[in-house]
DNA sequence: GGGGGGTGCTCAATCGATGAAGCGTTGTTA
DNA sequence: TAACAACGCTTCATCGATTGAGCACCCCCC
């Protein structure tokens, strides 16, 4: 068994030879190039991991033939051996496509790559079907490895996966505030204050005394949110202000719906906030076909500045929501979590701004 | 070492007996399910694969014991046994942003999703940084195995990572036409019909006869044959035309600079034709700015229809590009390359179509 | 009652990467 | 000169799932 000599000359064989080692179907292992340079393949791992035990000519001459024959680890191998793949997830909401836009996951994924490109970790994307099916497929990829951590975009509340996975103490960095889940580490944005900030501005800027919201369906805490930063201004406006409420999905066609409703009932209604810009364009729709005209007989605000409100005319003043820092900022929270950094959680609150364009009035200053 | 009778009530102590499995660290493995039922999980692996020389009995024993225990397979040492991940990776490009808006990667995830998502397989995101930095992220993640294939949404014609990758017979699906690359897979749009197709509308529909193209980049493949599509309708239109050309680079604020090109220069012109919508929207800012309205003194065109066309006042006449059919069927083909169904590299062309809106003015009809 | 054929499982090897332990060889020191 | 340390590699086991080969056992038949 033992005839090192022999191996030995085998290895020079092997490395002057005219037999090369013919990578099998394209890929090349860690094997591959160690025959070339002629080490174990365990000298070959420790070389290129710059163990202090390996000389520097094999490192060398192992970095080398990595670099002529293209070796790239095998990434299962490594998973498996590690026992954590180098992955991470995002989970989008798959059947909720009307609750927010597509823009809105498009910022999250480009701040969540940057700051997994830096860690050069890979992206894993899911999306959550439909929640009565047992085992939720992101549920699935964690279990299997596959991903070492998720970042859930997921609106809804009530997704039970969702407090299973943080009940298993699973790594998981929810998008969003979750009040009901103190145990979860999440990145959500200041909502009250936004929509506090808003209303405010309609108010005291424009002197609006009368006053329509536009929510969200009340079972998702961004619209919870949004709604009661727009009754804490009127609470603490100077001049008293009449207002009402009509809850939408968030959709388009809903802010439509919703602000043919306010017009029709409120005569005297002078400005609408609707609880994003979906629904705010959708309002704008409707109120340019009853010939009112935006700002001038009706201001209009929305929510969220992910395009939307940039494009139309008038441009709707809104809230801006950094999506993107989001991605980024949940993506960090998931590295500590992962490296047992910061195993408390944390729940970041971002501060959003307040972007002013033409649908809500002059602006003399 | 070959005792059965003891092994085997060792077995049925474990099954009775006081000592459970106690999956370790949260993550069950085979051996725990295995151990739990009292057989091999050799035994266990067959009967969850519905092996016909494992009994019934011991099948639903299995079943059982993997569903109590949350049994989920390990995807790494799956993937290292197999040889193959079950992933697919989906490129974007990260740097050139501008290139092409953010909703047409989302539409075209949602088709990738739709179609992976049907055949249970994950998806992972990479970018494509910058193109010098040697080993692009995604041809790492093509050889290292941890996807097995990838769809490819970069514009960039010069890439040299797509033409290695192509070269060395990865499974790798380009979105878009690209006829340097007769041995990639592709799946593209029929931009030549679909340019000529909305240009014909302006000129024969409505009468225009002075008319500028603003082109996107024209080592674009998409901007080269949008401008084909212009060139091709003009020469066969029934009245002759005079036309002009700027070339933009697909960002709104080139579009704005073109227009301004065009106006300046070509005072009959009576049209405006954009590569994509981002730009015509810079155009239609820029001509309001001028105090010229749309579509009364002047026409305007756009293409892709992500979104943005829609939302303008007036909405912007398009050319509708089936994103999120792009992404299934790139997926599809996709998973004919790596089933071997489908060895020869297949160049899907899928339709476009003309979306009129108001901004290329009155339609009687 | 002995051979033949099923049945139902176990054994052992494999995929690729990794690192602790082992082991020759050389240089150094008492 | 013998004991010993340092060096530089190899050997081997491991991660979890999978599968071909092998092996008890039972039933059937001549």
């Amino acid at each position: 068994m033992s005839q090192p000599n022999e191996e030995r000359s085998k290895v020079v064989a092997l490395r002057a030879g005219s037999s090369p080692p013919r990578p099998r179907r394209g890929s090349v292992t860690l094997k591959h190039v160690a025959a070339q340079v002629g080490v174990s393949s365990s000298a070959a791992s420790m070389a290129l991991a710059d163990h202090p035990r390996i000389s520097e000519a094999t490192k060398d001459a192992v970095r080398a033939a990595a670099a002529d024959l293209g070796y790239v680890p095998n990434s299962a191998g490594r998973a498996l051996r590690a026992g954590r793949s180098t992955s991470i997830a995002v989970v989008v909401p798959n059947t909720s496509q009307h609750v927010f836009g597509h823009p809105y996951f498009m910022h999250l994924l480009v701040g969540v790559t940057a700051e997994a490109n830096d860690r050069d970790v890979a992206l894993m994307m899911s999306t959550n079907p439909d929640e009565t099916h047992g085992v939720a497929a992101y549920e699935r990829v964690l279990r299997s490895r596959a991903a070492s951590g998720a970042i859930i975009a997921s609106a809804s509340i009530n997704d039970p996966n969702v407090n299973r996975m943080v009940d298993a103490a699973m790594p998981v960095v929810l998008i969003g505030r979750f009040p009901h889940l103190p145990r979860a580490t999440s990145v959500g944005v200041d909502d009250v204050a936004g929509a506090k900030a808003i209303t405010r501005h309609l108010v005291e800027d424009h002197g609006v005394r009368h006053i329509a919201h536009i929510s969200g369906p009340l079972d998702h805490q961004t619209a919870i949110d949004r709604y009661e930063g727009f009754r804490n201004a009127l609470a603490e406006t100077s001049q008293p202000c009449t207002h009402a409420l009509v809850v939408g999905d968030f959709g388009e066609e809903s802010g439509r719906a919703a602000a043919r409703q306010i017009l029709d009932s409120m005569a005297d209604v002078q400005a609408i906030f609707a609880a994003n810009d979906e629904m705010a364009y959708g309002a704008l729709l409707e109120i340019r076909d009853r010939g009112l005209r935006v700002p001038e007989d009706l201001a209009l605000a929305g929510y969220d500045d992910f395009g939307v409100s940039r494009l139309t005319t008038p441009g709707i003043t809104t809230v801006h929501v950094p999506a993107e820092d989001m991605g980024r900022r949940a993506a960090a929270q998931l590295f500590a979590l992962l490296d047992g950094t910061d195993p408390d959680p944390t729940h970041a609150v971002l501060p959003t701004s307040l972007v002013v364009r033409d649908s809500c009035g002059n602006h003399p200053a």
